[in-house]
RNA sequence: GUGGUUGUAGCUCAGUUGGUUAGAGCGCCUGAUUGUGGUUCAGGAGGUCGUGGGUUCGAGACCCAUCUUCCACCCCA
């Protein structure tokens, strides 16, 4: 019996030409990360579920993704107690949930420095190119599976570090040739907002309320504060602060006088200023009060970056979290890092037409098989061909030539070699162009000359 | 989690107010052409109409449930 084929909702099979195109983006996305120092990490699929539950968000907890266990506990009952239990139960599923799909990499990076700081040396700078699941409903630009690339640095709260992050977002884009927004903020300053209106103990809620200022407007927001039971006072405050104008530098100024009263709000301030003054003043970053990002770990800097030219959520974003080590054991240890978001990156290079021609990564040329012998005899060429670089393969069957040549034209490759039993005798091959038509009698010397002086150059022409 | 939307051949989609045997294009297979492809021509295979119920003499079409697709909200990469 044959099980019609389907995929888990919100996930995707990626096809070779997908796949081609997605590697362009990490090829460059892993040799930024380098040159600025970070090393390839890797961490389990799954972690303890006590590992992730707490670190996200009230929201963000909702959507991690738990694995059922195969131990169901009815199965620990005697046979008595499960016809007891299954009487006033029409199924069972209290299984007991003991891991979790990682829902993103951070978390499980914390986890990793803690439990491998003997192995590492600080400030570790690491990379880490993975798959994270969320149980969100599907939507544009969202799935339940998709890769987040990260680049995090522990054990340092230099300043220096943010500038190098802002640099990378900056340098990263300007490679892929998409043209983004970087927005930042700063946590303290958030938190300097909300001890001067004298609601610190409900700091989050201020922060998603004041998050959504862009999207529902003044007055959304105010409604919506309204609606948690925030008093005038914090409704006319961020009025006051969604009626800030100017540059980034009078910004700060403004708001470093509404908050003087907060230490903490200051020092937000200050981190924020020398990131802005240092930073390279052709960086496309920008100022942002209102951005808060849900993630609950973050504690300074924070990022977000979005491609204006193209209606997706963010396709990037990161922060400064100086003691998310903490709750695995360790203790003043700051760290600070980013992520890119490969899928979104993909749909908005797809939707800007910006992805370089992929094509010519394919085979450059195939040998036709005309049988047992012939087929045999061409792998060997095929092999003399690889081992110059070039990119060749030998049809697999002794189809019909018909066939064959067609697999030629649908996988693009520019050339095919002909060898059947005349031409193992006469030792002189028949190389044919598919796009011209032209085919040439070569001998063995000729035709891997032809491949490694010509093929590449040729290629790409016709 | 809330609201809407979608599902018919491998793919993209037609299918009238419910009415005989569900169609097209593309793709696939075979042949014209036993060792020369793209074009052309001739023929062929392929469908539990997402799934399960219901209404009806009769359901691809109507009703309910469920799954799936896409979209918005929430939230996020």
């Amino acid at each position: 019996m044959s099980v019609k084929p389907s995929l888990p909702k919100g996930t995707r099979d990626m096809l070779p030409e997908t796949m081609l195109r997605r590697e362009y983006i990490l090829d460059i996305l892993k040799k930024v990360f380098k040159k600025y120092g970070f090393a390839p990490i890797e961490t389990p699929a799954m972690e303890n579920v006590e590992t992730l539950t707490g670190k996200y968000g009230e929201e963000g907890d909702k959507l991690i993704y738990k694995i059922r266990s195969n131990k169901s506990l009815r199965d620990k009952l005697s046979d008595k107690k499960k016809v007891a239990l299954d009487e006033i139960y029409d199924f069972w599923l209290p299984q007991k949930s003991e891991m979790a799909l990682r829902y993103d990499l951070t978390v499980p990076f914390a986890r990793f420095v803690v439990q491998n700081q003997n192995d590492i040396h600080f400030p570790f700078k690491r990379y880490q190119i993975q798959p994270v699941w969320r149980a969100d409903r599907p939507q544009k630009g969202r799935f339940r599976e998709f890769y987040q690339c990260d680049a995090d640095a522990v054990g340092s709260d230099s300043l220096l570090l943010e500038l190098d992050f802002v640099r990378i977002y900056q340098e990263a884009f300007a490679s892929l040739k998409v043209p983004v927004q970087i927005k930042i903020n700063n946590r303290k300053v958030l938190a300097g907002i909300a001890e001067t209106l004298g609601i610190s103990d409900r700091l989050t809620d201020f922060t998603v309320a004041l998050d959504k200022l862009d999207k529902v407007g003044l007055e959304g927001v105010k409604a919506e504060l309204e609606k948690k039971g925030f008093d005038q006072k914090v409704q006319d405050g961020i009025g006051r602060i969604a009626g800030l104008k100017g540059s980034a530098k009078e910004i700060l100024k403004a708001v470093e006088e509404m908050i003087s009263g907060s230490e903490t709000g200051k020092k937000g301030v200050e981190e924020l200023r020398f990131v802005l003054e240092n930073c390279d003043p052709e960086a496309p970053l920008a100022i942002d009060l209102t951005l808060a990002r849900g993630l609950d770990y973050y504690t300074g800097a924070i990022f977000e970056v979005v491609a204006p030219d193209v209606n997706l959520g963010s396709v990037g974003g990161g922060g400064r979290y100086d003691d998310l080590t903490a709750i695995f054991g360790m203790k003043g240890l700051s760290g600070i890092g980013i992520s890119f978001g490969l899928d979104r990156i993909y749909l908005v290079m797809e939707e800007l037409g910006l992805f370089p021609d992929v094509e010519a990564e394919g085979t450059e040329v195939l040998f036709i098989n005309f049988g047992d012998q012939e087929g045999l005899f061409s792998l060997k060429l095929a092999n003399e061909l690889r081992d110059l670089q070039v990119k060749a393969e030998v049809y697999p069957d002794s189809s019909k030539l018909r066939k064959q040549m067609d697999f030629a034209n649908k996988k693009n490759i520019p050339y095919v070699v002909l060898i059947g039993s005349e031409e193992m005798k006469s030792g002189q091959f028949t190389v044919k162009h598919m796009h011209s038509g032209e085919q040439h009698s070569l001998s063995r010397i000729e035709l891997l000359q032809h491949f490694t002086e010509n093929a590449s150059s040729d290629y790409g022409r016709h």
